[in-house]
DNA sequence: ATTCTCACA
DNA sequence: TGTGAGAA
């Protein structure tokens, strides 16, 4: 039996879901969108059709806009993401900046309570 | 009914 | 970022 597990990648869902998983106005998700940070899928009618990947992406956006990044400062991050992604293919790196990631967040979130969690 | 784009008394 | 207009 293959193991059949859910797509994370398939973009399915549309704003109106989206909207009510990640607490963002669709005005803001757009913004997002325009702003390069997330590449949707368009459906019939140029509709946005968001994966939960994207949900996640967007969850992680708000998170960085909430610890006080920009939108360029987050370019910069998935630039620098990418550049070692391209070099150093060490798995064991890409861990550890995960984890630094998560703890950037969580310090941001104390240095400024604005997120309503 | 929903979402899209564009523009701002 | 919000909001409203007009189209799809």
């Amino acid at each position: 039996m293959v193991r059949r597990e859910l797509r994370r990648d398939l973009a399915v869902l549309p704003m109106s879901v989206v909207r009510e998983l990640t607490g963002l106005s669709d005005r803001q998700i757009r913004y997002y969108d325009q702003q390069g940070l997330i590449e949707p899928h368009r459906g019939a009618g140029k509709q946005r059709r968001f994966s939960l990947d994207d949900v996640d992406r967007l969850l992680e956006i708000a998170d960085y806009l909430d610890a006080g990044y920009s939108i360029s400062e987050i370019h910069e991050v998935d630039a620098k993401k990418q550049r070692r992604e391209a070099e150093k293919v060490d798995p064991d790196d890409v861990n550890m900046r995960h984890m630094l990631a998560d703890e950037l967040l969580k310090i941001g979130r104390f240095n400024n309570g604005q997120r309503k969690f």
